[in-house]
RNA sequence: GGGCGAUUAGCUCAGCGGUAGAGCGCAUCCUUCACACGGAUGAGGUCACUGGUUCGAGACCAGUAUCGCCCACCA
């Protein structure tokens, strides 16, 4: 035990659970006793989960707070289980994000990223990161997380760092990485290239101009249709379909470019949508992806008219210098004048944007390292489609498969600072390409030392891409790698499936020939009350902290889990944590009532267990089972449910409820003695379920139980108590039905609370006679009754009597002078007439030989007995009415 | 242009082949020694629509509508 936690000390008593006392000495205990780390240790089978890692950059936002949660759940539901459990944090080097932050520190301070240069630079990023980069990793623990902090990794650390260099070396080797010209996405503000799946297509509002452009020698002219009219000054073509008749004797003639009057031949090619605009359509292979691919099959030149500003270059002749959008104006300006613009039509279309900074996206050709995917592509295809890697649930394979089957080039070089710095070198001599996981200090082709290294650096996903192997320390061929990997199982949103776990799955199977995981499990993302995703730019954010330190994390946890399906997304609604918190302090109360209860509680052979004793451990071993079942399934929510129904319907609405007699009967000291032993079994065994989902309430109650362990967190799972006891279940539920119908009565008939009534009860049922007798002192007690009498046959029924026929079982409370006669009518005929409706219902069924033929035989039993249940039901309903109408 | 998800009580969501459920909200009552962040009782649903499969369908199939989200090179 540490110093400075005192764990002996005794439950603070108050009446509500205040988790802000609670949650930090918890966590730090469990910390400091070294709980969440792990050894690799081959006797024991192991559980492994790698974090998601974190922009460094960032702040823990909701989903941060439902994957943790999730993740810490399982983590801690298998360790309790035995399994040698490893939850491996870190956090990402994240490099658009950290450089940003740092240049936007460095803009304050009046000097740049340029001005400090690049080796300065990145020094300023890493004091950033020493500085700040621990705040979102702070705020997990805040979560409970509970992951193994002593081997928390970093994606640019030493180790990671190796495994890049080792991996893009092999792949370059294998001749699955390479560097060419092609069509790239450019982003203007961020100054670098950025992946397909990077760019966001949102629809814009926008036009679509038709341009005449003359046929040279003729008199001629075709009408090109375009959204981007200012890069025509890069145009080397203009395309129809080969089969148009419209245009094909124009196929191989030229045309004259307007404004920079330039040849530019008309080509025939397939990709041209003759019910387009005007089926012309004009070809710029520098600055379209499409255009690029044509241009390629008609070996057409590329003529880049843009800078890295987006800003019109040399090649644009007079517009040299102006911005794209001001250039179009000036383009379409021109174009007016000199009669060629046709007409402008207004058009919707999609426009890529930068995922970062919303710039719209500038395809542009240019050089660049490229990932080539369809060899690592195959296997990572056949792994889901094999079943050796499961998505849950599983309607995500669909979208992994349809996006893997359709991938496309990776382009990995980014034109940053912050990074992975590509491991290739260039001989300023001879112009040798050196790829080396060890920095070359000699060109091995000319010999001399006039090395360039590649400026550019990784696509921060690159690292990402190997998280599940690089943490356990590959390439090194570690004990850690040997029992951890492949890891258990992923959590993560939905939204980062293309971006991380597809690329985690091919570099997998690339690298280590199995699958990083078996199993992805895939949540959806925290939505605002309205349903709209949480942005800063909304505004519309809710800080999980302050969330935490309202409502405490147990709460927030359980609500993130609770409340929806596995895959779904949820919306943020503030009443649910009101709600969840309520279920805490549900929790906290029927702890405190058992442990007030405990006192002198002494372990020893219980006495004969009454009816609720049985019933409780009953239901008890049921919650064990299903819980378990369900959590492994991963359907922690569902899990989550059977708890709450388990201890707040069962065990402290009627359990709590009917040991109350035994342990204030100070004298019964072997009944109180059961009574105590069987709330301290059950409550024990529950709060070790709950413990994955409320670790710090379940543990500073389980800390004040007579109970041996320096922690909950560390007790076993429960295993499934041999007390599923069906006669007990169905014994009892008869009991609380006659104890509800007398409740029901009472309300209905506005008996005063205070009001003590005589009961009386026709049981002609030897069975439910018996309980219903052992019964009575519960009646009296939950029902608010005077007197409890049994009848197995009644001559004479009470006159002045409210009553509820039960199956079986008749009901009267004697209430003369206190009740309505008429409204007790009224009630009954409705009872009647329900009955009525359910009895046609059910006799229609069993008169179709369709149902009695082809259901089930128990099915068609049960529905006899029903039958006959409610027909017994309502002669005795009918009976009871005449009686009282006779009375009147 | 494809694909996915949602559509069930006023609200938020479970249920996924055998007579509709929870939480919140609402109504009435209750400050009894675990809890008013509580207890008791109750009201409230032709399970989006149309067909089909089945003895039987919120539940399975086909289609329609509305909303949301992904993906996509029609300039």
């Amino acid at each position: 035990m540490s110093d400075n936690i005192d764990t002996t000390e005794k439950l603070e008593m108050a009446k509500t659970y205040d988790s802000s006392l609670v949650e930090g000495k918890w966590y730090s205990y469990w910390e400091k006793k070294g709980f969440f780390h792990t050894e690799v240790n081959k006797e024991k089978q192991a559980f492994s989960i790698v974090m998601p890692p974190p922009n460094v950059t960032g702040a823990l936002h909701l989903g941060h707070a439902m994957d943790g949660a999730i993740q810490d759940i399982l983590t801690r539901f298998k360790r309790m289980q035995g399994y040698n459990t490893l939850w491996l944090p870190g956090t990402d080097h994240a490099g658009i994000a950290t450089q940003a932050k740092v240049e936007e520190q460095l803009v304050k301070e009046g000097t740049s990223r340029k001005e400090l240069g690049r080796e300065k630079f990145i020094e300023r990023v890493w004091e950033w990161k020493a500085q700040y980069g621990g705040r979102i990793t702070q705020q997990l623990r805040r979560l409970g997380a509970s992951c193994d902090w002593e081997r928390e990794r970093f994606t640019m650390d030493e180790g990671c760092s190796k495994s890049v260099r080792e991996a893009f070396v092999d792949l370059y080797h294998k001749g699955l990485i390479y560097r060419g010209n092609y069509i790239i996405n450019w982003c203007p503000k961020c100054h670098t290239t950025i992946s397909d799946i990077e760019v966001e297509h949102v629809d814009r509002e926008g036009n679509l101009y038709h341009l005449r452009y003359p046929v040279k020698d003729s008199k001629e002219s075709l009408i090109v249709a375009t959204t981007r009219p200012e890069t025509m000054l890069g145009d080397t073509a203009v395309a129809v379909h080969p089969d148009d008749e419209r245009y094909a004797h124009l196929i191989g003639k030229t045309l004259i470019l307007p404004l920079m009057d330039r040849e530019i031949p008309i080509i025939a090619d397939d990709y041209v949508d003759r019910e387009f605009g005007t089926g012309a359509v004009k070809i710029t292979p520098a600055h379209d992806p499409n255009d690029f691919e044509i241009g390629l099959r008609h070996h057409l030149p590329q003529i880049v008219v843009l800078d890295k500003e987006a800003k019109m270059n040399e090649n644009a002749g007079k517009y040299q210098g102006l911005d794209r959008f001001e250039a179009r104006k000036a383009v379409v300006d021109d174009l007016k004048a000199a009669g060629v613009l046709v007409k402008i039509d207004p058009h919707a279309h999609a426009v890529g944007e930068c995922y970062r900074c919303a710039s719209v996206i500038e395809p542009m050709v240019s050089k660049q390292w490229f990932v080539k995917m369809e060899p690592l592509a195959k296997p990572a295809i056949e792994v889901v489609k094999d079943g050796r890697l499961q998505f849950v649930p599983d309607r995500f394979d669909k979208i992994y498969l349809g996006w893997m089957e359709n991938i496309r080039d990776w382009c990995i070089s980014r034109q940053l600072w912050w990074g992975h710095r590509i491991p290739v070198w260039y001989c300023e001599e001879c112009g040798a390409e050196i790829c080396s996981k060890e920095d070359p200090l000699t060109c091995p082709t000319c010999h001399t030392s006039h090395l360039m290294q590649d400026p550019d650096v990784l696509d921060t996903w690159f690292s990402s891409g190997l998280w599940p192997f690089s943490t356990l320390g590959w390439p090194e061929k570690t004990p850690e790698l040997k029992q951890f990997y492949p890891t258990s199982v992923l959590v993560t949103g939905r939204d980062i499936i293309f971006f991380w776990v597809a690329r985690m799955i091919f570099l997998g199977m690339e690298f280590m020939n199995e699958v990083p995981f078996p199993k992805v499990m895939i949540h959806g993302l925290v939505l605002d009350a309205q349903g709209r995703k949480m942005s800063k730019s909304l505004g519309n954010g809710i800080d999980p902290i302050e969330v935490i330190e309202q409502y405490g994390a147990d709460t927030l946890r359980f609500m993130l889990i609770t409340g929806n399906t596995p895959g779904n997304d949820l919306r943020f609604h503030p009443e649910r944590l009101e709600a969840t918190r309520n279920f805490s302090n549900k929790i906290w109360n029927a702890s405190r009532y058992v442990l007030m209860n405990l006192e002198d509680y002494e372990e020893g052979p219980r006495g004969e267990l009454e009816l609720a004793d049985r019933w409780i451990l009953s239901r008890y071993a049921s919650t064990v089972e299903k819980v378990t079942e369900t959590m492994e399934n991963y359907d922690l929510g569902e899990a989550g449910r059977l708890l709450f129904e388990f201890i707040w319907n069962e065990f402290c609405d009627w359990y709590i409820e009917l040991t109350k007699p035994r342990l204030y009967d100070k004298e019964a000291l072997l009944a109180r003695h059961t009574a105590q032993s069987v709330l301290f079994e059950a409550l024990e065994g529950t709060l070790r379920l709950l413990h994955p989902y409320m670790p710090f309430l379940t543990e500073e109650i389980w800390q004040n139980l007579p109970m041996q362990g320096e922690s909950i967190m560390m007790q076993t799972w429960p295993e499934v108590p041999a007390y599923q006891d069906a006669v007990a279940e169905s014994n009892m539920t008869l009991l609380m039905e006659a104890i509800k119908a007398i409740r029901n009565i009472r309300a209905e008939m506005k008996v005063s609370p205070g009001q003590k009534v005589e009961i009386m009860m026709l049981v002609p049922d030897k069975v439910q006679h018996a309980v219903l007798e052992n019964g009575k002192a519960d009646i009296l007690k939950l029902a608010g009754g005077a007197s409890v009498e049994l009848f197995e046959e009644m001559v004479e029924k009470p006159a002045q009597a409210a009553s509820a026929v039960l199956e079986g079982i008749e009901i009267y409370l004697p209430l003369k002078g206190l009740m309505d006669l008429d409204k007790e009518i009224a009630r009954l005929e409705k009872e009647i007439s329900v009955a009525s409706l359910d009895q046609e219902k059910l006799e229609q069924k069993l008169n179709n030989s369709g149902f009695t033929n082809k259901a089930p035989a128990d099915v068609v039993a049960k529905e006899r007995e029903k039958l006959e249940g409610i027909k017994a039901r309502k002669v005795a309903l009918a009976e009871r009415l005449r009686e009282l109408k006779e009375n009147v």
